[in-house]
DNA sequence: CAGTGAGCGAGCTTCCGCTTGACTT
């Protein structure tokens, strides 16, 4: 018997099927092991040893573990076939030490598609385990942790912050600027001139400039106005024609870019959807996996599902509608380890998987399909017209589309309130009648907040996280009340800004966009044997551990921006153990506190059972053998006593 | 039993990436 061992569960019944009945093929279900939060500052690193990581079996994997040892005892050839990139090589490693692998026949091969050529092709071209790659991942793994758990220890203690990371730290720091953007933007007000007629609407145009006249003053406006007659003559046409390009196939990205957009859905929920769809379901009493692995960041089709697509396209819409593979220019943080997401098979039809789908599923599966059929066929061509139109020596102009050859877009899904476009055919010379002309008051639009889906977009082209951890991370900052989503859009908390000033202004070196890519070229280096993964660890721990401590002397007082009412200093934030506080810089000689709720005490409105006046709130005693212990009580204290300590006895009540 | 400023510092958590689970009262 042999062996295979992959990383997805979903895989592994596909392969056994190409590879037959010698091979026995399981799943590690990702990563199994991880450092230990044991020893000096919790970091699991050895100090005697080079900072050696100290690793330790992941809570839920034992019976994986098991499994797989117990099969590994009995094959005589072991091949690790996880993913190809640095993270599957790592797995491959931890694989061999934990199932005690040493002596036996191991091999590691990869493929990134899952076809039988594919596979046979890995099997018959095994290697050895890649050590300076696994390297470069245990690099990343080590300095994540170094910066991560430092800097979130010393910012719970400083200004009562749950966590910091390379990662989520960064992509605080985009929101807050964002917001800080949007706070110095000062609207514009200004105006134009609009003449409607039966058709079409037509704007008055800037005069010597090719743009739309956008006029400040608006007795500037009203003068020209009076000027105006009530018809536009048509002065002059310039046709043009442009192409529209498809977009390339999904990623996980863009997927949850596509998905926001058109059906209003959260990262997490498309991400859960599209989990469903890759892991199949039942379709005419037989399981059906319906796309492809869903967490990449590849836009690569496979050669196989390519030559289907052409004939697909050749013969659904003709020959004519056959265009070319548009991938998109692979940047350098891209791992290519899976293929995009794309449907498995082309004759799975949107429409025929309907009945057997939720409207969610239906709905993604349907994007999916359509993106990855449209991604392969000809560009559409657009005809543009630019008319001008003269109003007493004044100049109004309009802006018309035709679509002559639609390519593309006939597989595109059909918006349902697309209505025919009004195209202008008429002779230079021709005089329209105006409906309605009117002075438009308009503002500059600031800035615009990040959505969840905008974010994971700038984290991809920033090169911040992973396919796997973009929607993991947006959580994270919620989790860690950093942020809130209001209508789709994220907005910073008070505790957001606080922490993120906070590492901007001591962390600067390592919480910003660049780090993670100076970092990428680091682990490269590792990985292909110019650096060696000891010193650069330590050269790391050392130098930032330098920086923690000078930095631990600048540390002053986070001021709130307010003054104290009483005496007029600047009032600063402090902490205690119940959280973060505010309160007078002056101390002790102004003892004002500004009354602050944590979050904590934000519970839900429930009435108080005993005198019906007031509400329960969340309590801390402070003598006494329970001085400490939480417990709720009448917001009317001391009008009423009442006390209970579990919000879910008064359910039982 | 009740509206948070001593100072020290125990003992808890915290990072980013891979992947699928699903305790019972």
């Amino acid at each position: 018997m042999k062996l295979v061992i992959v990383e997805s569960p979903s895989k592994t019944k596909t392969i056994k099927q190409y590879l037959g009945s010698d091979y026995e093929v399981l799943a590690s279900k990702g990563h199994i092991r991880d450092i230990q939060n044991t020893g000096k500052d919790n970091l699991g690193l050895d100090f005697n040893n080079n900072l050696k990581p100290i690793y330790t079996i992941l809570p839920g994997q034992y019976q994986t573990i098991k499994t797989l040892k117990n099969a590994s005892e009995e094959a005589e050839d072991i091949y690790l076939a996880t993913d190809p990139d640095r993270e599957g090589e790592a797995i491959s490693w931890h694989l061999k030490e934990v199932l005690g692998l040493n002596g036996k026949n191991v091999h590691r091969i990869e493929f990134n598609e899952i076809t039988k050529p594919a596979i046979l092709a890995a099997i018959s071209s095994p290697r050895d385990i890649d050590m300076p790659l696994v390297s470069s991942q245990e690099t990343r793994k080590i300095i994540d942790r170094i910066i991560g758990f430092k800097l979130s220890t010393l910012l719970k203690r400083s200004i009562a912050s749950e966590s910091a990371g390379r990662v989520q730290s960064v992509a605080l720091k985009i929101i807050t600027d964002k917001e800080e953007e949007i706070n110095a933007f000062v609207a514009k007000k200004y105006c134009e001139i609009e003449a409607e007629t039966e058709d079409f609407i037509a704007k008055l145009k800037e005069p010597e400039k090719n743009k739309i006249y956008s006029i400040e003053d608006r007795s500037e406006a009203e003068k020209i106005f009076k000027e105006l007659k009530d018809t536009l003559t048509l002065s002059s046409l310039n046709e043009n024609t442009r192409s529209d390009k498809p977009q390339p196939p999904f990623t996980t990205s863009t997927l949850i870019q596509a998905a926001s957009n058109r059906f209003s859905l959260s990262s997490a929920k498309t991400m859960s959807i599209a989990q469903g769809l890759y892991e199949g379901t039942e379709i005419a009493s037989k399981h059906i996996a319906l796309i492809t692995y869903m967490r990449t960041d590849s836009t690569r089709i496979s050669d196989v599902f390519k030559s289907q697509l052409s004939s697909f396209i050749v013969s659904k819409y003709g020959k004519e509608y056959l265009g070319y593979t548009h991938m998109q220019k692979a940047s350098d943080n891209v791992q290519d380890a899976h293929e995009a997401i794309r449907p498995v098979s082309l004759e799975i039809t949107p429409d025929y998987v309907k009945e057997y789908l939720t409207k969610d599923q239906y709905n993604l599966y349907n994007l999916i399909y359509s993106r990855t059929v449209s991604s392969m066929m000809r560009d559409a061509k657009i005809l543009t017209l630019t008319a001008l139109f003269d109003n007493n020596s004044h100049t109004f102009q309009a802006s018309f589309e035709k679509v002559l050859f639609e390519g593309y877009q006939k597989a595109q899904i059909k918006s349902m309130d697309a209505k025919p476009k009004f195209y202008l055919d008429a002779p230079v010379g021709t005089i329209f009648k105006i409906k309605k002309l009117s002075i438009l008051d308009k503002e500059t639009q600031g800035p615009e907040r990040y959505s969840e889906a905008t974010l994971i977009k700038k984290m991809e082209d920033s090169g911040i996280g992973r396919p796997s951890t973009y929607a993991s991370t947006i959580s994270t900052l919620k989790n860690r009340k950093y942020i809130s989503v209001q209508k789709k859009k994220l907005i910073p908390t008070d505790q957001g800004k606080i922490t993120s000033d906070f590492l901007h202004d001591y962390f600067d070196m390592i919480i910003n966009v660049e780090y993670t890519a100076r970092m990428e070229k680091t682990l490269d280096e590792i990985a292909s044997g110019e650096k060696e993964e000891d010193k650069v660890v330590n050269q790391f721990y050392n130098a930032f551990d330098k920086i923690l401590s000078e930095k631990k002397k600048d540390i002053k007082p986070m001021e709130t921006g307010e003054l104290c009412p009483k005496c007029g200093s600047k009032m600063i934030y402090k902490i205690n153990k119940y959280g973060r506080f505010e309160a007078c810089s002056n101390y002790p000689s102004c003892k004002y506190i500004k009354k602050t709720v944590t979050e904590e005490e934000k519970i839900p409105y429930i009435e108080c059972p005993l005198c019906h006046e007031g509400h329960l709130v969340l309590r801390t005693s402070s003598k006494g053998r329970k001085a400490g212990k939480k417990f709720y009580g009448c917001s009317s204290y001391p009008k009423c006593t009442f006390t209970i300590s579990s919000l879910s006895e008064i359910k039982k009540m």
